[in-house]
DNA sequence: GTCAAATCACGTCAAAATCACGTCAAGAAG
DNA sequence: CTTCTTGACGTGATTTTGACGTGATTTGAC
């Protein structure tokens, strides 16, 4: 099992990461929302321990955009705020558990491994006539399946997810090529390669560039 | 939604199943033990509230007899006993949730609806024309036993759970090796050793690879 | 201000390099 | 003995690279 742990609290973190280590779970670490996304989108976790006091923004948010953006991973809350409003505001935004601070360990392990073992069933995200399925990798247009490569797969959820926003160029290049920006500029050859696919067979056009910003994938104003 | 209130005290049951009621949740109730095993064992409820103290016996009992014959609906244990021995007990055996009385009506309904929405852990499953035994570790295909290695099992038994999600490799085989991964790229001998047994002997094939992600298990299209 | 040249961002394509996978067999570990 | 690991090989898919064309945008001299 592996899970992240959102904690801006470095000790108490510590302490997590010990003893969930100890109950043999795996766990990436992460002390703010910004270090937090880019964990979320790069991996799937099994489970995503969620502090809502985050040096740079609020963990109800940051939830919120997970789950809008179709993050499978389930969340337990683990905070000090402890109204009923809190935890309404919490499940509002997708939580799958709240749990307050103080807490016992073993308590959240047994809660850490219910909500890693019973998945919430898979959503199919619709946008126009694709449809996605985040957790089988797939992307169907007009029932048709898609055949993407791995490459061509990765950009296309990126901007699904984020649809029907512009997404930069470089965020689109960090996310195929984490460690090293390319010298050439192969996005261009992935792009053409994804239209051939997704867009050149039918009548309407979803990948759309935005010329000196980036890329987005939307609902051609025509069809809608 | 349907539930089914498990819960001898007649006057707070009155008052959840009012309250469930207006918020637009069925709820079917039970006073003892055994009208919930009937309700239990005669439909399928997409969550069950359980009081721990009955007159005819330990929910707790009830509940780890219910997931021992594969009852799939979730259970949320409802209960005065706040100690954190007795929250460790409820998920030992198998509840979903643990909720201490007293409690606030909206977060019943909060937490209700997020089990009532997760997939189930069964204990049997059918995929197609395989038919899983969790519990016994044994698979069988039309009947016939499939006769595999501890790997094979292992390996065979997520993608089951998983069923029809994709499961990416490196998940595979973080289970396989929690410790370190190996340098050489052994799963593909154990799919093939898997293959051969699962899939080979028969008309569909069930394994699949999805190439660049990982793999998956489900009825093919052609066979459904 | 305006016009043309230079520059830029992008679409297109095909060849080459690389990678992922299925297959198998021999050896190691239990 | 069975099971697991390793490594080698072949194949086809994927990714990268680089070259070329086009139209937009900027630049700078007039």
């Amino acid at each position: 099992m592996l899970v992240l742990l959102v904690e801006d609290n470095r000790l108490l973190a510590k302490n997590i990461i010990h003893y969930l280590e100890l109950k043999g779970i795996e766990c990436d670490y992460a002390e703010s929302i910004m270090q937090a996304d880019s964990a979320v989108f790069s991996r799937i976790f099994d489970a995503i321990i969620l502090d809502l006091n985050l040096p740079d923004g609020d963990g109800l948010e940051a939830c919120k955009r997970w789950k809008d953006q179709c993050v499978i991973s389930p969340v337990i809350m683990l905070t000090a705020r402890s109204g009923l409003q809190d935890k309404l505001s919490g499940f509002e935004v997708g939580a799958d558990d709240y749990l307050i601070k103080p807490f016992a360990m073993p308590e959240l392990v047994a809660r850490l491994k219910v909500i890693a073992e019973r998945r919430p069933a898979p959503k199919l995200l619709k946008i126009g006539e694709l449809e996605f399925d985040f957790a089988g990798h797939r992307v169907h247009r007009l029932g048709e399946e898609l055949l993407l490569s791995r490459t061509g797969w990765k950009i296309l959820s990126l901007l699904a997810r984020r649809s029907p926003e512009t997404v930069e160029r470089e965020e689109v290049e960090r996310l195929l090529w984490p460690d090293c920006l390319p010298d050439s500029d192969s996005l261009r050859s992935h792009m053409h390669l994804l239209r051939k696919i997704v867009d050149k067979p039918y009548k309407h056009h979803y990948l759309h560039t935005v010329r000196g910003i980036g890329l987005c994938l939307k609902v051609a104003a025509c069809e809608a």
